[in-house]
Formats: structure tokens, sequence, C-alpha cells
DNA sequence: AAGTGGTCTAGACCACAGA
DNA sequence: CTGTGGTCTAGACCACTTT
């Protein structure tokens, strides 16, 4: 728990936000400051939170306002389950390989160890209301997560690096790419070669900033997009 | 202007920063302030800022460290013509077409205007280093924009929003799918037909939240990429 | 135990919006 | 002019990491 008060505080503020329309004014900082019983600059974090959540914008001298509605969140870090879930669908995985090989050179720069050093490659392709959506290819240090094993990864690996060991992933470096589908990947997507698919490169980093994951993914294009609120 | 004294704190951290290597320990808070002059809340808010900027990062009980490298930035909100230098290739535009019309239903919608109102619709060619890269169609409530031409459609349209009509854009929802060229978009971004594309919807929003710009974005897949960094 | 960032207070003044 | 959010101060205590 991060901070007792600081939370119950958004909660609160985020009810209150959810009672009013797009573009009402919510009560001014000094108000809600009495209303709670904190000061002004406690309420002011918590709005500055709503802000970061993209739920409310600010008018310097005139007041703080509801968001109108949008795709609302920036883009997160999220594990494929968590993403699919939030479309309203149900994730499932099928594994397709498990192994473990030495490092070679460039992931051993990707993954900071030393070249040669054991790496976990997991391989699967990831299924979204039992359609094909996803082929995954991760690769973790195995010294990071020993005893890693086949029945380990059918669901969400974030859910187990952090349950099982602690591993906290707070950041992720993507590189994202359109590509044509080639015969072999259409074929496991079970998709025409040549379809479109984004082809997404990520290292994940923990909350030390050390790179934990590093994944390879291609997802159906027909199946995905990408949503998200960018700002100036 | 936002705020001298931040502005100048800004600065001077970023600065100190730069100087340090990745995972480097910065001065604790406590220190900062009392070299700069300033109380500790105000440091804070500097240093909140470097973190937003994905440069710092920080652990309680421990201190505030310098990222290692990364695509760093997170996504935000930038005309083609800033995305292409920041690329370290100099943008330029060819206009296709320029033409006022009436909002149909779902535009007037995503415009807030009402339907049949008067949009003017800008189609051009954008080049990064004199190659095709993208393929932009853009549509604005033609009020928004009074006496617009074809002379100042050559450059980056978001200078011309701000510095003419006094519009500032903060905010956009996009919509990215990964695509395969048709034809006659193959032909106009001088690539075979089939080949893949980003297609990337956005509306534009200004400070108030109201909708200004909407555009349709079509970027060839082997010029253009997206780095990004994200966060849980 | 000592030192760090995280939260919070109660006030002050500034910059800006709007009637 | 009044009221708003934006910045800032000088303190206090809490939660956590490290030694």
């Amino acid at each position: 728990m991060a901070s007792p008060k600081h939370e119950r505080l958004r909660e609160v503020l985020l009810a209150e936000v959810r009672r009013l329309q797009p573009h009402d004014m919510l009560p001014t900082e000094r108000e809600l400051a009495a209303t709670h019983g904190v000061s002004r600059a406690t309420i002011r974090q918590a709005l500055d939170h709503l802000g970061d959540l993209g739920l409310v914008y600010r008018i310097q001298g005139a007041g703080t306002f509801v968001h109108g509605t949008s795709y609302s969140k920036t883009l997160l870090l999220t594990s494929f389950s968590e993403d699919v879930r939030d479309r309203g669908m149900e994730p499932s995985s099928r594994l397709l390989a498990i192994a473990e090989e030495p490092a070679g050179d460039e992931l051993a720069t990707e993954l900071d160890i030393t070249p040669g050093d054991p790496v976990t490659t997991i391989r699967r392709l990831r299924l979204a209301d039992g359609q094909p959506m996803c082929l995954e290819t991760v690769r973790i240090a195995s010294a990071k997560v020993p005893e890693l094993d086949e029945k380990d990864v059918t669901g969400s690996l974030y859910e187990i690096l952090e349950g099982r060991y602690g591993v906290r992933l707070t950041r992720a470096d993507q590189l994202v790419r359109a590509v044509a589908l080639d015969n072999k990947d259409a074929a496991a997507l079970e998709v025409a070669p040549g379809s479109p698919a984004f082809a997404i490169h990520r290292v994940a980093l923990d909350e030390r900033d050390r790179p934990i994951e590093c994944s390879d993914s291609i997802y159906r294009a027909d199946l995905y997009d990408m949503r998200f609120t960018i700002r100036r």
C-alpha cells in the first residue's frame, strides 16, 4: 500500500468525477481540501493523479474539468493476458517451445548479462477467445527465474514474475513495426501469407532499471489494434 | 513562461543528470534543496518532471538514480514535421488536394460540430529527406481556421494553428492499425501494392478538450517505426 | 540506527480567466 | 475585481533501504 490517505482520496475523487458529465467543473481545490479535511497540497496531488489518468484537465484561473470520452488511457505496460481481458476477451496460451540456451552477444547486451549465460526462451501462441492473435517469444536470464517450467507458462508470465520471484516490471522500451507475415508465421496465426501484422520488440525493466525480459511478438492486424492517448 | 524558478531548476538538474552515468545516484533531495536554495518540495517537483521524462527513477529509502539508455521518450503528440526532424531527417510536403466540404454525420461527431458545417480537408504527401513516407488527410472545421489557404499548408499545420490561430493541441486520441497498402496508396507512396504500412486515425484536442483536427495517415512501414517507453 | 524518498500541513504569493 | 489553479516555503512525520 503506497499511502493510506492518498489512496482513499483518489477513490473519493474518482467517484466524484464519475458522477459528473464531460466538461463539468469539479469543486475548487480549496473547497475539496476543506470538504475532505486535508491540505490543498494533498488535494492537488490526488488531482494530478487523475490528470495523469486522463480523467480531468485543468485550466489556470478557471478550474478543473472532467475530460470528454476518449481512448482515455495512455499506453501502459501490460501483459498479453491483461491486455486481452481489457478488450473484453478471454486470453489463453499454447506453448510452442521452451528451452534454455546460452545468450548471444546481442541478447546479452539487451539483458545486461554475460554472453554465454543461460537464457530461458519461451515461445507461445497466444489466443483471444480461442482465436490465434499473437506469436510471442520471450527471453529471460535463467538466473532470474530458477525452476521455471512448462506448467508455469500457460498464463501471465508477469504474474508469475511478480508473485513467485518478486520481480515487478515497471517500464518497457518498445519498437513497433508494421510487417507482412511470412509463410511460417502466417500459418501459425492461421491467416494468409502476406497479411499485415504488428511486430513488437520489447525490453522490460524492473523498478531498478534492470532489464528482465526481452520479447518479440507478432500480432495479427485484423484482430489487434493499438488505441492510446498522447499528449503534448 | 510557465514558472521562472521551476524552469531554471529543471535546466540545472538536467545538466547535473547529464554529467552522471546511468544508475549513478543523484544528490539527495535535501542536499539539492540546500544547494539550490529552494525548499525540498520545489526540488521534488523538478525531479518529478525528470521522472516523467524518463530520465531518472527513484527508490524510496535509497535515492534518486539516472536511467539507463532507452528509447527514453514516452509517446508524445508531435506534428509530422517535428517527428521527422527528431529522426534526423528533413520533412517536406506535397499538397495533393485542399477542399471545403460539408461535414458528414460521423465527422461532425468527431469534430463536435453540426452535420453540414463546412470542413476544410487537406490531403498531402509527406516526405522525409525527399522520400515519400506518409499520406495524410487532415480535416478541420473551417470556422476554426478562417482564410487558411494553399500557401499555408506546405509545412507544419500545428505551427500555423498555434501561431496564427492561437490553437494549442495538447492531447490526441489515436487508433493505430497495421495494414497492407492498396494499389492507389502504394503508388502514391512509391512502394509495391500490398506492402505493410501503419494506418493512424487521430483526433487532436486543444487544452480545453475541444476536438480541433481529425486526421488519417498512412505511413510506409519500411521507413517508419514507432519507438516509445511505456510504464506500469 | 541512520539516511533516503513519500506524504502531509498551513500558510503565502503569483499568473491567469472571466464577469 | 474576484476566484481559480500554479508555485513555493519551512517545517513534520512515515515507510523504506541500507549498513
